[in-house]
DNA sequence: CCGAATCTGGATAAATATCATCCAGGATGC
DNA sequence: GCATCCTGGATGATATTTATCCAGATTCGG
């Protein structure tokens, strides 16, 4: 699994306990986690195609929440990062098989060792679905997020 | 995910369908699915090291199931090429805060969002542990075994 | 005992995916 | 106007996956 998976997990995360008051910069994130910006931008950009993120452009720009994190499960934040392919990809071997006829219909439905790995991954996503990004800021202890936001300069005002 | 996986479970169906009378050459294998022998062989062995397969070696050597086919269950398998490790992998990005507080207790204990990822990791392995090699072989139809054991010359007696 | 068949495992190379950087363009606020 | 900041394409570096090859070791059949 890519690590920008983990990335966006942490800055959607921050964000929300930011509150979505005024946008971060992708460059102040990156700092924070001592990531490379140019390509924390890039993982960024792509939650804000998926509409988990939206961009503001300009001075004083940058990305915030683009829903409440209640709405925002852990599956949209992967799939955006992750894309939406299952990790077990068929080849169709099968069909390749010497033998093969082509005119049989056998080959036309899905065999039983794919369907068995999508039950599989479906199970997966089921629960990464049932998952918020409110339930990770909640979980996570209180001194963490004292410390973003002071780190951030919002202690005072949140 | 690696490819190997589709071929690991294509070929251990097949041996399941074909018995342990005898075993089977790792070439014959890669014949019948168009793979690369080479390639494949190292998949093979990956499983036998598994303790999945057993491997005998010299003239009429090959592979065959090392049990029972209702006692390999998927997980097994895709442990057994794909290795053990998690998909996702955490790199600690959270150590690297900027004012991260190396006395600080709080990074010992796994953040939420391991928690959260790797509780969806479980359920995935769940469901594929929950399969077994037997409930393959019995769900895929029956001209595709009958194709199989005459391809492999193991049609009358089987 | 000999030779063909077959696995083992390491070295190596090719192909591909991931990670990372850079830059020109456009938008926004001060 | 100018500094800030996102966008998206091009490009390069690095890691992983896929594939090949070869020198042993083992077994079988004759
Ligand atoms: S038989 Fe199933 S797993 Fe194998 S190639 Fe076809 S769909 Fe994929
Ligand atoms: S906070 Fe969690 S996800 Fe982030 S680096 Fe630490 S363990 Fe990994």
């Amino acid at each position: 699994m890519s690590e920008g998976v983990e990335w966006g997990l942490h800055c959607c995360v921050t964000l929300a306990w930011l509150g979505d008051e005024e946008p971060v910069p992708a460059a102040r994130l990156a700092e924070r986690f001592q990531l490379p910006p140019a390509y924390l931008n890039k993982c960024l950009q792509a939650l804000g195609r998926a509409g988990i993120l939206t961009s503001t452009p300009g001075a004083r720009g940058g990305f915030r929440l683009a829903r409440a994190p209640e709405r925002i499960t852990l599956l949209d934040l992967v799939t955006a990062i992750e894309g939406p392919e299952e990790a077990f990809r068929c080849t169709e071997i099968r069909q390749r098989c010497a033998e093969a006829n082509p005119a049989s219909r056998e080959f036309l439905r899905p065999c039983a060792i794919a369907a068995a790995m999508h039950k599989a991954e479906l199970a997966w996503r089921k629960e990464l679905a049932a998952q918020t990004l409110a339930d990770l800021s909640a979980a996570a202890p209180r001194s963490a997020r004292d410390a973003a936001l002071r780190w951030f300069g919002r202690g005072e005002n949140d």
